[in-house]
DNA sequence: CGCCGATTTAGATTTAATCTAAATCTATAT
DNA sequence: ATATAGATTTAGATTAAATCTAAATCGGCG
């Protein structure tokens, strides 16, 4: 696990975020393989080794990492939220048999065609909801609706 | 407060829901001016009067209702899941100050531009974050990011 | 080293959601 | 109209997620 890396070190002092181990260890297992997990899975894969941070680092953690953008909170089936570790902008793809969440390729909507009013739009996302390639067997084709 | 309506009725039977007192009144408060509600908001509501529902059945009723299709759940800041009663297809603001949910007229996406791969889509919604007209003051335009 | 504010921690607390088992209701068959 | 079976409701207990608390610990700085 060795220490916090050069790179990493720079993006918490450029946002501002006190670089401490538990942070790194948090930030750590959300960018390893790109998973969308929950306090807790973080909480435990944290602590598989030996034991790195308490229940209420990782909520902290995730706050201040969340605040500073090095996180965001990603919409999810359960009740547990579920975190990602931002870097570039994505849509999510969210299964309804297994509540995995999955990255879809950014793209733009078609400009104009949103009546957003006097609303300050700081940012979107597309939520896809259905069925993954593991849980959905074989099928053919894919389609969309409301 | 009445009695369940005939259309609201039918509603139900098409959808195959035992249309309940409870259920109606889970149903026409989210209803009336289209509130984006918490169990617990609904709850109150329903009880303002005199005792209705139980908190469980609001619970139950939520879930019958939103499987057979006539209410969803919305994304929603807090922790608190929040209902919309479904109709019409349309995609969602989240005001970042407030947590207010507000309603943005359907529209599609620009067709092939998701690579989905195998997955099979049965939904989509875009979620806008940002400052709503109330919380925003005046401020002119409207950008997007993420 | 010694101080001070930031951070971490275990455990308590709060909040949201689910579960349980008994009571009540509803549709249907007599 | 009455009986019956299954669905629904209910209060309260239980579980799960998130937050809070107050005491320890840490880390940068004089
Ligand atoms: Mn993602
Ligand atoms: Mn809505
Ligand atoms: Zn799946
Ligand atoms: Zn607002």
């Amino acid at each position: 696990m060795s220490s916090i890396s050069t790179e990493l070190r720079q993006a918490f002092l450029a946002a501002d975020v006190r670089p401490t181990v538990q942070r790194y260890a948090v930030l750590h297992h959300l960018l390893r393989d790109g998973v969308h997990a929950t306090a807790e899975e973080i909480f435990r894969a944290v602590n598989r080794q030996d034991p790195r941070a308490s229940r209420a680092t990782v909520y902290n953690s995730l706050k201040s990492l969340t605040r500073a953008g090095l996180v965001r909170e990603v919409i999810s089936e359960g009740k547990a939220a579920r975190y990602d570790a931002s870097l570039r902008p994505h849509h999510h793809f969210v299964c309804e048999r297994c509540g995995q969440v999955e990255d879809i390729a950014w793209f733009e909507l078609p400009a104009g065609k949103q009546a957003l009013g006097a609303r300050r739009v700081r940012s979107f996302e597309v939520v896809f909801r259905g069925v993954c390639e593991k849980c959905g067997g074989s099928q053919p084709r894919t389609g969309e609706t409301t």
